[in-house]
DNA sequence: GAGTGGTCTAGACCACCAC
DNA sequence: TGGTGGTCTAGACCACTCT
């Protein structure tokens, strides 16, 4: 048996998290700069240089030319959330989906959309508005709007079998997204699709999203009553 | 005036980034391997490694030794929730915090609690219910469970001046933590110190943290009506 | 077996910034 | 102005995985 033959930068993360942890570099010490770890654990310079880059980009490490390493006095943690398609959470549950289109209509954009997305006024959007099931269950409400200008397409496509989510992934596939989080209470329409009374206490996700700085669509979703988004960090 | 010297990895990745975009590289298409696009860019192959591994970081790429790197076809993207103090959300809105501690009580863990942070049962457990403002309104009411076992010191501590959420930073800077995201009416109590009617619906936040796979404190924080949690990505 | 990404090395130069 | 992190290079070997 012997050793493992080289340090890995996992090896030097792991250990400087270790260290933290323990306490012996408490928050906002200074560590050793990256030469003096890199001979410590007999490593180049780089694979330390990507071992506290690391911690630095996950926020447990200040970095500064000239003034070295510290340790994060107020760790700023971020959780991070995946943001999928209604089919995939659904099935994620190991429930079925199904999807339902209710409304489909073209009209001028409304007041409120236009400041919402930064439209000229009376832009001509595609209005839906569809419902997911989960094992026949309702799991959310899409009030969805579509900038028609920029996703042509979008006027002529199908939206009867492909949710217009999926779709719009398909289309657009790497875009930009503003998204908002909130409760509010359920009015009689949507208490209707998620069969639920009216108040009903409902979570609900709007979101805004962009393609080279152009506004593509806006979406609100209301999710069904006890309905949890969770994430780890 | 002449080139930038060098071909950065940045150079690299804002190139690939939009032949993306540009659909020059479709979703599913197979890219140059990372010796061809180095002597395409004319860099070495650790420059473009990085530049590929930042994307598929991000998830817009995905990599695989032997098959080679491909545009993703179901991009998941991921939205960075930064989660901070109380004080610093509130001091981003340009308010002014306020803390108050209504309640610190030293009790055997309900079944509940148990259950959800994986404590024996009848751990002994610091419940404090706590309430946090912005310009003199309600932003949150926070319901606050700590293991004693866990954080020794916090039996003693004094939460009067200082919230339980910030002294626990303090005290157990990295930790991991799961959360969850979900609306609920307000109940008699909730609706009091929010000042608002019973059964109006608000946004709440649960988290359970750990510390080296030891349980530390569960909390459930309800916040006013109306507060929206957002993110972009 | 062979092709591709994953990583490490040793050295070098640069950019930033506290002193 | 010097020290520190940021990055690039050229080469090498390794690990995974497809065929």
């Amino acid at each position: 048996m012997q050793q493992q033959k080289k340090t890995s930068f996992q090896d030097v993360r792991d250990e400087v998290m270790r260290r933290i942890e323990a306490r012996v570099w408490d928050q906002g010490a200074l560590l050793p700069t990256e030469a003096d770890l890199a001979e410590e654990f007999g490593c180049a310079r780089a694979t330390v240089n990507r071992a506290l880059r690391e911690l630095a980009d996950r926020g447990i490490l200040d970095r500064k030319r000239k003034s070295g390493t510290r340790v994060a006095t107020l760790p700023v943690k971020q959780a991070k959330l995946e943001i999928a398609t209604t089919r995939r959470l659904v099935e994620e549950r190991n429930a079925t989906y199904r999807y339902a289109l209710v409304s489909r209509k073209i009209q001028a954009a409304p007041g409120w959309l236009s400041s919402q997305m930064n439209l000229p006024v009376d832009t001509r959007v595609l209005h839906m508005e569809v419902m997911h099931y989960a094992d026949g269950q309702p799991f959310h409400f899409e009030d969805r709007w579509i900038n028609i200008a920029a996703v042509p397409d979008s006027e002529t496509a199908d939206f009867s079998e492909t949710p217009p989510g999926e779709w719009l992934l398909a289309a657009v596939p790497f875009s930009n997204a503003e998204v908002s989080f909130f409760a509010s209470a359920a009015d009689a329409k949507i208490a209707d699709y998620m069969a639920c009374a009216t108040g009903t206490s409902l979570f609900q996700m709007e979101r805004s999203t962009w393609f080279q700085e152009q506004p593509v669509t806006f979406a609100r979703m209301s999710f069904h009553p006890g309905y949890r988004m969770r994430s780890r960090y």
